[in-house]
DNA sequence: GGCATATTCAACCAATCGGTTGACGATCCA
DNA sequence: TGGATCGTCAACCGATTGGTTGAATATGCC
């Protein structure tokens, strides 16, 4: 029934692996957003959304509150750090290049975003 | 026929998402190996251990050279750092934590594996 | 030449993934 | 009370994934 247990860095890469949820992953790093939001610039049902986010808490990138109807998403960096450990050991990279982060930014955002 | 290339960063989260082949590139990490004894600690068949090997090299996390009848596989770590310079933008994480990293890889290598 | 070794190919299989649609439960508000 | 909004659930679908087996292709060696 409740079969073993994947490793976390299974489920923190597969979670990354999809440009969807790096993408929302993205959008929460302005801000807490409800899922009808995030949802917005995607061309996606609602219904697809709520799925890449159930993925993106299970790997606790994120968390998600209910506060009366809406459910706020949040970023959890912090899930990140395990995976960045296990990467960091394959090569002493730079220190953060922030330009080439801005521009990873702006190749991760759904084409028909404005945000 | 041929579908709109996957962003980069889709092809190497998805190659990482998987143990056995994380388990592949730290063991690559020591030295260069041919597939056969890439294969030998896993309990799969060397097919299956080649399709892997197909995965990371369509990944650019690996390269593979035949000499003669062995294909060598080579790690190439560089492959990692716009993985890395994408999740470092999430959060400013500690400098390399070699002891964390040395856990990592205990926890990485396939159970009945001495490497 | 002929055999063993190294690796991939091809076909197949069950399970998972990413998406859809439609119905449903909760909550807010007039 | 009743309608609108927020979000998930359930069933379904086609494509992909991770594995198998058996045959095929190189290459090295006696």
């Amino acid at each position: 029934m409740t079969n073993p247990a994947p490793h976390p860095l299974d489920t923190v890469f597969a979670a990354l692996a999809d440009p969807t949820r790096r993408a929302i992953l993205t959008m929460l790093l302005e801000d807490d957003m409800a899922v009808t939001d995030v949802a917005h610039p995607f061309a996606m049902s609602l219904a697809a959304i709520s799925k890449h986010l159930a993925v993106l808490a299970d790997a606790g990138l994120i968390t998600q509150e209910k506060r009366g109807r809406v459910k706020w998403c949040k970023l959890e960096p912090d899930a990140l750090r395990a995976a960045s450990v296990w990467m960091q050991g394959f090569g002493q990279f730079d220190p953060v290049d922030l330009d080439a982060f801005e521009r990873f930014l702006a190749s991760e955002l759904p084409e028909d975003s404005e945000i």
